[in-house]
Formats: structure tokens, C-alpha cells, sequence
DNA sequence: TTGAATTGATAGTCTTACTATCATTTATAG
DNA sequence: CTATAAATGATAGTAAGACTATCAATTCAA
């Protein structure tokens, strides 16, 4: 079974909803190839131009700056593992199965059954590994939290946090503990391929070392904290 | 008590040794304060040239790009936490009273006996806070690495691991564990400070409930570890 | 005090990040 | 099927950023 999968996103994120057009879904797409292929810095909207035969002016129609196409992109990375999460854990009950599956979600290895056309998830994965921060890491943070840019990435994190507090109603910290696993998913898979000594998953392909840690730590933090 | 902190940084962060000059000096402390007012993307060598009444030219005598000089600074960041870490474990025989001096070290919240001249330590905790990630969030992280650029990231972070191995010798993960503390320990700042609803420390003021909840999954994880 | 190293002054190149204007094509409503 | 609006293309231009090169002035060190 595969699911069509439309995803409708903020319209703060855009000038236009690039999804509504052939050009605005080319430039998303081929923009997720180039970020993934040349890293965000070197990506331009001239060489995005360039490659789809419009120009600079027209791509501009549709984004403000390539910074905002960036978190357009990365906000649809989260809605979309937001859907996946409340998709995988619907009629589950047991907490503990929750908790496990989001992890799964995490860390990518859940081959999920939701199709998007012009979507490609593995190199959207890559660059939420590898630029994903840098939505945040800004001097307007404020202003674009203000018109609720963050959205997705604070409701996975809720909705995250809402699991924890079914396991354990007691902890205290269940929002932390989902951003951390958040950022801890990503950042370990990045340093296993560029920094392995920040790692213990030495050479070992694959995310069975980092699903183990992350079940390690959510699971022991959940059954043991004590204030 | 103080001590006269003096950091040797391996010459591959830099053209000319800035640390033997007084324009050298000038350009790291002025970059870290302009570095800190404007962020990292605003930042331009014009800029800190006019400051400073230099030239560009003279800049680039002393870094390639301003993206070295980021990496500069946020090298010496982790070399200084790794002297701290040296200097306040140094005595001390209980692995328990260890990882918790690591953990104060790692949330600023212990004042600092080593001096440095010309650097400011708040400034830069919070460039590390706001730009950490971006030293090696880059095309370039293998060149880079190869020429010894994050070592003394690296090193921090085993010298943690080690610590985390003679508290628990069985637990698998200890570097993974001391890259993800160090990368939370931050994240978490900038959370509660700008994205506040990714965190549980509400509208509390200081790293009170950082320190707790890092403490918490540390000793949980190395505590209860099961395969 | 002479020579070497450092800094300053000036200028120039190429790229990026936009903005503006007008012509052309395409979609759509009557 | 046509009128009209919306979307795109073509072209051009500006200001700033990211450098590199050259030569003069200054300072430092033997």
C-alpha cells in the first residue's frame, strides 16, 4: 500500500505556494538535489536558475532568499515525520511501542508508505542531517518564530513529549528529551560519516548502533529519573 | 587565585599566528564581540576592518576567509573546556564527582580560574551557542578534519568517554555519549532562549534545569545500561 | 643603521543577492 | 473563442561580499 501524500505548509514559508505550480515544485525538487550535492552555502538561486531553464527573477517569485527555500524544505521534512509518527503509533496502546517506533521514525530506518512526486526523502534526510540546524541558527530566529516557521518542529516535538509522558508521567523533562533525540538522531549520523571518533558505530554502515544508543538512553532516563 | 591562560592553536586554523601580534589579537577579540552583536552570516572582514581601523588585506594575512577565523575561535572554546576539565578533575578519585564537574563545566556554570587577556568568555559561549555547529557543518568537514582542524573537539570529547568508561567500563557508547552531551548542552541553551517551547526549563533564568536534566540521562544511561 | 617583516593604501575582479521593467506566454471565465 | 488576468521570461542594473595584487610606509630586530 502506498499513500499519496500532500502535505500543505505555512504560508509564511513562501511567496507563493510552489506547490500549486510545475515551476514552484521544480524548484523545490531540483533545490533539494543541488543543497544535497554542492551544500547549502554553494547553492545559489542563479545556479538553481540555471538548471531548470527559468531565471533568477521568476525563482524569487516564489522564495524571499534561498534561506527561506532551505526552511521550506526542512518544514516539510518535519511535517512529513510528523505524519509518519502519528501514522505508526495510532492504534498502538502500549507506550513502550510507541516510544520505540518513534525512534525508528528517527533515525530512518521505518521505509514508510507515504509517496510524494516530486519529493526525493533520502537526500531531504541528508540535508536535514547536514543543514537542518542552520534553519534556527540565525539572527531572526525571533521574527521567524513569530510567524510560526518553527511550527513542525515544535508540534513533532510535542507530540514526542506527549509519548514520553504517557510512559512516564513523572519526568520531568519530556520536551528536552524529544529535542535532544531530535538533534542527537542527526548529529551522530553526521559524525559517523565525517567525525567517527565523536562515535562508538566505528565503521559500521547503518543506523542499528544509533537506534540502539537512542533506545538506551530514552528508555533508561524514563524508568530511573528520580528528582 | 588566578591563572594566565595561554593557548597554543595548531597552525592549520590560521595564515599567521594571530596570537603574535597585536592586529592579531585585535582581529580575534573584535571578531568574537562583532561575531556575537551581528551573527556569523552578517559578519564581514570590511566590517571588522573599519572597526578596528585596518585594512581587509591585513585580515587575510592572518585568515584565509572569515569562516577560519569562526573556527579559530570556537577551537579555542574547546581547548580551553578541556583544560578546565584537566585542571578541575584532576585530584579527584571518584568517576561519580568527575562526570559532575564535567557536566558544570560543559552548562558555564563554573567561574573559571584561567585568564585570558584579550578573550572574552561569555561573548564566545555564546558564538559557540549560536554558531557552533556551523565549524563543521560544511562541504569541506574531510579537508578540514584531515588538517587537524577539530582535534581539540575530539579531544574534549574522548577525554569525557574516558571518564564515562572508568565510571561504567561496560557501557558501549561513551564517546557518542560525550559528543551528544556536549551538542545538547548547547542546543538546549539556544532552545530555552529562542525556541523555548523545545524545552521543559519554562521561563527559569540560568542553567539550573539544563544541569538536572543532563545529569539525569548521564548517570541513567551509564547506570542501567543492559545490552 | 640596514634589511626584513609587517602593515597600510589603493584598486580591481568576480560573484552573490537582490530589484525593476517590460514583453510574452498560458490559463480561465464569460 | 476571445478578452483579460496571471505567470513566466528576458534583460538589465545595483550594492555588497569575497577575495587578490601591488606598492609604499612603517616598525622591528640584528
Amino acid at each position: 500500500m502506498e499513500l499519496q501524500l500532500h502535505i500543505k505548509m505555512t504560508p509564511g514559508l513562501y511567496v507563493k505556494d510552489p506547490d500549486q505550480s510545475e515551476l514552484g515544485r521544480k524548484i523545490v525538487s531540483t533545490g533539494i538535489r543541488m543543497i544535497h550535492e554542492m551544500g547549502f552555502e554553494a547553492f545559489t538561486f542563479r545556479k538553481l536558475a540555471n538548471e531548470i531553464n527559468t531565471t533568477e527573477a521568476s525563482i524569487y517569485r516564489y522564495f524571499e532568499n534561498k534561506h527561506r527555500l532551505l526552511t521550506y524544505i526542512i518544514s516539510w521534512f518535519w511535517t512529513w515525520m510528523e505524519y509518519q509518527l502519528v501514522f505508526y503509533t495510532n492504534n498502538v496502546t502500549d507506550p513502550k511501542k510507541k516510544i520505540e517506533t518513534v525512534l525508528e521514525i528517527l533515525t530512518f530506518s521505518v521505509d514508510d508508505k507515504f509517496m510524494s512526486d516530486y519529493i526525493d526523502k533520502d537526500m531531504l534526510h541528508h540535508i536535514i542531517v547536514a543543514e537542518g540546524n542552520k534553519s534556527y541558527l540565525t539572527k531572526h530566529v525571533e521574527e521567524d518564530n513569530e510567524a510560526k516557521i518553527f511550527k513542525p518542529y515544535k508540534d513533532l516535538c510535542h507530540r514526542m513529549a506527549l509519548i514520553f509522558q504517557e510512559y512516564n508521567p513523572k519526568y520531568p523533562y519530556p520536551h528536552s528529551l524529544g529535542s535532544t533525540l531530535i538533534e542527537t538522531a542527526h548529529h551522530q549520523v553526521y559524525f559517523q560519516e565525517h567525525l567517527p571518533s565523536l562515535t562508538d558505530f566505528g565503521n559500521e554502515k547503518g543506523t542499528k548502533g544509533l537506534t540502539h544508543f537512542l533506545r538506551s538512553m530514552t528508555f533508561n532516563v524514563l524508568n530511573n529519573h528520580k528528582k
